[in-house]
DNA sequence: AATCGGCGCTATCAAAAACGTAGCATGGAT
DNA sequence: ATCCATGCTACGTTTTTGATAGCGCCGATT
C-alpha cells in the first residue's frame, strides 16, 4: 500500500552505486583517498597522515582500492591517484564543503 | 625532506571534513541517506530497502545520524532527511555519476 | 664491507563492530 | 478480542579493525 506506492517511485540503488556506497563503508577508505590528493605518499607517509590506522588495515585498504582502479603504486614514490581516483577526489571536496555547512548548522541549533 | 616538503604543501584534514569521512566510513551509513532520498521511510522499509543490514546496526546508524541532524524522525512516517541530510543526498549524487564512469573505465581496461 | 635507518609489509592477538535471529511491546485495524 | 505490522532490543557468533612487534630489503654513510 504506503510501501507499494514506494516501491513505485523508487529507482533502485544500482549496482555501481551499491559498490561505491560499500566501499564507503569500510573504514579508512575515503580517508586514504583524501590524503594522497596533494600527490604520492609512501606507505609510512600516508600511515603518518592517516593519523592512527593501523599497517594490516591500511594494506587492505589498498589493496581493495587498486583492484577498483582508484590508487596505483608507483616504484619508488609510492601510492597516487589514478585518473579515477582523481575524479572520486573531487567528489570527496564537495563532501568536504558539505561537512563544513553542516557543523554550521549545528552550531545555529544549538543557540 | 622530501616528506617535508609534502609537509608544507599539505594542508591538513580539516575536522568537520575528518568527522564527515569517519562517518562515511560506518557501513550502510551513506546507503541509508541514499536510500531516504525518495521520501521518509519506516524502520521497516529502510531495512528492506538496504537490504541486509541488521535492525541493531540500523539503529545505531539512525541515531547517529539524528545527532549529527542528517536525518530526522517523523511520528507516523518514519525517518526523513533533514536540509542537511538533502545536502549530503546531493554529494552522493555525485558519487553516483562516479561510480558508473568507474565501471566504465574499469570495463575499458579489461579490454 | 659493515652498519644503519627508513621502507613496505606480515604476524599475532585483543578489542570492537557488525551480523543473524528471535522476540517483546505498542498501536491501529478487523 | 484478535490479528498484524511496526519500532526496537537482546544475545551469541562472526567479521573487521586495532595495537604492537618485527622481518627482509635497499640505498646511503662511514
Amino acid at each position: 500500500m504506503a510501501q507499494r506506492v514506494q516501491n513505485l517511485r523508487r529507482a533502485p540503488t544500482s549496482v555501481p552505486m551499491a559498490s561505491a556506497l560499500a566501499l564507503s563503508g569500510r573504514r579508512w577508505a575515503f580517508r586514504i583517498v583524501w590524503e594522497l590528493r596533494v600527490g604520492p605518499l609512501s606507505f609510512r607517509a600516508l600511515q603518518a597522515a592517516c593519523g592512527t590506522i593501523s599497517p594490516s588495515v591500511l594494506q587492505h585498504r589498498l589493496h581493495g582500492l587498486r583492484d577498483r582502479g582508484i590508487v596505483e603504486r608507483i616504484p619508488r614514490l609510492g601510492y597516487r591517484l589514478t585518473a579515477s581516483g582523481e575524479r572520486l577526489f573531487q567528489v570527496l571536496t564537495a563532501l568536504d564543503k558539505w561537512s563544513v555547512c553542516l557543523v554550521k548548522d549545528s552550531l545555529q541549533r544549538d543557540k
